[in-house]
DNA sequence: ATAACAATGTGTCAAATTAACACTATGTGA
DNA sequence: TCACATAGTGTTAATTTGACACATTGTTAT
């Protein structure tokens, strides 16, 4: 049916990553921007692409945080469809499409994807489908292109949702980090304070954290000791069955 | 761009559903049946349809779940999309294809359900897409079609979850049912056995369900009370935030 | 040098929840 | 009326949770 050498664009298919980190203060989400057709302020979506026809869906995911972020081997979950065959009502969303796409019109089904990153690590990059990136605080975000707001929200639930069944938050962190991180990071997914000594008594109990040899310097207060993530007792809790990592 | 006036199937993108049922003994998953095309034993798949382009995901699957059972209202929800490029690795899936669509071999994208529901309630029915159509012990499916049983161990995995965040058990049950089928319900479930005094005290603390004046009849032992669903109290509970209905 | 500052880090107690465990009650059918 | 089969019920110990306040440690300003 297919009769092409070159790699196919499969027009009808797009993979968006919601890319989410966490700046010690709030979670962040990584957006690309488009410039406002009628100078209004910018306009922002979900970084994506259309997928080729011989990439699995969780490939092309993939090839979007690398070519957007360098990275790879992150945690990528996939979030589930989107589309309505109207998700093109607004305006401004066609004009654009019309700029980046060969077939502006064609229906489009996104599968969105859900990233955890440090956001320290890298700093992210344009790419032929983002040309600008920046990052934006979840909690802030009130409009987006697209269904993308909806999937945003679907983001937010697994979010939470996937802080209870295993200690996700590792990944929004670096390698070494303090308690009150990781503790500001749970308040920030949960969206409620959590008290101080309780949490302390329930990582402490879990042993899922590792305290390491190393204290931050020259902060104008007492210093805060650095943990790590201990990946072999976590790996024993989950054959257990342990379920329980929330608050 | 498109210019037809009748509806139109988007080749591209199915919807599967994972239909889930229980006999107060095992979970059951609904499944078409096809003839093995080499007389070895019969062939099993999981409901699905191409969708229109008119409509929705989510239509697509009530259309299925709805050709197939008569029901509507029904617990259903977004599983997430599969479909690698060579899921048609398997001969029979080819021939199957073959003999049912029009662009066999176009590669499609499947977004699959997850339903629940009481299995006494209806009587499935052939469609288009299912000549036979039968209930199959969840727990003692081996092979499937295509990434079919991919798809179910994904159903397995978020019944589970979703058991410890609302109640879907009652999605399972008949109206009024007795707190014994409710109880062997949840332990088919979670695939562990529960304590039978320690569920019920729980139960009864939820106040999630409510005694009915009413008493099995006919049984050769001590009749077990019906009970209902209480909604309003299953409300208020999720309105304060409670969120571990699990054991 | 020392005092003020700012955030870290720590323990106890009461209340709620969970896990483990065995016997009586009630209807049917022989 | 007796045997059978399943329904239905309570207590105790261990664990977990939630609420709560103060001493510690390094930096900076005086």
């Amino acid at each position: 049916m297919i009769e092409q050498s070159e790699r196919n664009l499969n027009n009808g298919i797009s993979a968006d990553c919601v890319i989410l980190g966490f700046d010690f203060e709030k979670i962040q989400v990584l957006l690309i921007e488009r410039e406002s057709s009628n100078s209004k302020s910018p306009e922002y979506a979900l970084p994506g692409d259309l997928i080729y026809d011989d990439e699995n869906l969780d490939q092309a995911a993939d090839r979007v945080l690398k070519e957007l972020t360098g990275l790879t081997d992150i945690f990528l979950e996939q979030l589930g469809a989107f589309g309505d065959p109207n998700r093109l009502n607004k305006e401004s969303d066609r004009k654009w499409l019309q700029s980046v796409r060969a077939n502006p019109d064609v229906r489009v089904i996104t599968v969105a994807y859900f990233a955890l990153v440090n956001l320290r690590s890298f700093h992210p990059r344009p790419s032929h489908f983002a040309r600008s990136v920046v990052w934006k605080p979840l909690n802030e975000i009130k409009e987006l292109a697209f269904d993308h707001l909806d999937i945003l929200n679907a983001a937010k639930r697994r979010l939470k949702i996937n802080l209870d069944l295993r200690p996700i938050g590792f990944n929004l962190l670096p390698e070494k980090f303090t308690l009150t991180q990781l503790h500001k990071l749970y308040e920030a997914i949960q969206g409620k304070e959590i008290d101080k000594r309780n949490f302390r008594r329930k990582m402490a109990k879990l042993q899922i954290v590792e305290r390491l040899n190393d204290k931050q310097k020259g902060v104008p207060h007492k210093p805060s000791n650095y943990y790590c993530f201990n990946l072999e007792n976590y790996n024993k809790l989950v054959e257990e069955g342990f379920n329980n990592f929330g608050f």
